[in-house]
DNA sequence: TCATTTCCTGACCGTATGGTCAATTCAAAA
DNA sequence: TTTTGAATTGACCATACGGTCAGGAAATGA
């Protein structure tokens, strides 16, 4: 009767108090910054103990940095829809979609992800350097396979991928000003579609490509 | 002989200190956010003793506010080139060079804004509600009179505003993140040119202007 | 049942922080 | 010169912070 989920309770407790806690520290190191950040608030918001926190991450930059490499995986992931294009309609159009949509589901991760690049990268440097260095380059060199092709106007593939994070990044790192810009209330759903559909035109327009 | 430049020692001295006071909080701010901030550290960036920030700025906070209230004037100077432009072209074309400017000149003063607003605006939410309200209210009435008179695409005025904050704002807040993908190295007054040049055309392409 | 390991947490500690203040120096008005 | 008020600063304080730890509770395996 009752063997369905039997998995040991170990694994579960600490696989469940990892996730709140992260959660709370993602909203707290969010609002407050790392440095205005204590681990008290974040343990009031997960609802334990201060000390709990610390047997599960070791200090307070740990948990940062497992906020910060959260985002940053999401953000990859994401990517992956600009590759398998045809070319650049499809390529950039589902890669803003999907960057859009995440600065809608995970504001909070990308804005600790801009705090964290804003005061010089101190705990995710190498990740610039590696990972994210070597993703850009890849897809600058897509970028220019497709000029080349004749499928968009010459334009330089690095200030493009600025552009489109700049853009895509703003309704999430901006969006208190945008909400208070639109009258103190969060965009609706039909706000989002033509927030969406207007950088994607914008964009793709700039590009020559529609 | 000497007539030149006697002003009263005392005026001089405490505009000085608040200068040089200002200057190295905006930098400490910008480099560890508000809550990361000491004010040790902004007394000795500023080279004088920690008590005598405090006679010139009574708590930490007036000091943030000052630097963020700074940065948000030379926005709104910045702002007026936009007016008086004949259409889009003019208008918006200078207003992106007089940000673009602004990002390369006062990258911390970005940061600083940048910040604030990530957190909440908790103590700029007045300016936000009322002289930036105002301030995009007009210019977005400005952007649909060009529309209405066929000088450019119809777009969503507000949204085409984010996008020039956006774009032209992420060269200061994410500097750190471009250097390191330009190699280590700050953008040349070339790769400025060639930023400036690409931001301009692809707006005005993606509004039909060009 | 009993032993062992993990999980949990109140109490505690050293340090660093924002801010205060009394005492002193210095400019400028009388 | 004398007097007045602004400018300066070393020393100090209360608080809050990140982190530790001992000891108990709970789960697991023998």
């Amino acid at each position: 009767m009752t063997d369905t989920a039997r998995p040991p309770r170990r694994l579960e407790i600490r696989q469940q108090n990892e996730t709140t806690i992260l959660h709370a520290a993602e909203t707290v190191f969010a609002e407050a910054g790392f440095g205005g950040a204590t681990m008290q608030l974040i343990a009031d918001m997960a609802g334990l103990p201060k000390a709990n926190l610390h047997y599960y991450f070791a200090t307070k930059e740990d948990l940062y940095r497992r906020v910060v490499r959260n985002i940053f995986e999401i953000w990859l992931h994401a990517a992956e829809s600009m590759d398998n294009a045809a070319g650049p309609v499809e390529g950039i159009g589902a890669y803003i979609d999907a960057k859009m949509e995440i600065s809608r589901r995970h504001p909070n991760g990308s804005k600790v992800w801009a705090s964290e690049v804003m005061h010089g990268a101190p705990v995710i440097q190498d990740y610039l350097e590696t990972t994210l260095r070597d993703w850009t380059t890849g897809r600058a060199a897509l970028i220019q396979r497709w000029v080349d092709e004749g499928k968009m106007r010459p334009v330089n593939p690095e200030h493009l991928l600025y552009m489109l994070w700049a853009t895509t990044q703003h309704y999430a790192d901006f969006g208190h000003q945008i909400e208070t810009l639109n009258g103190g209330k969060p965009l609706t759903d039909a706000q989002w579609r033509e927030a969406k559909d207007q950088v994607k035109t914008m964009i793709l327009r700039g590009i020559g490509a529609i």
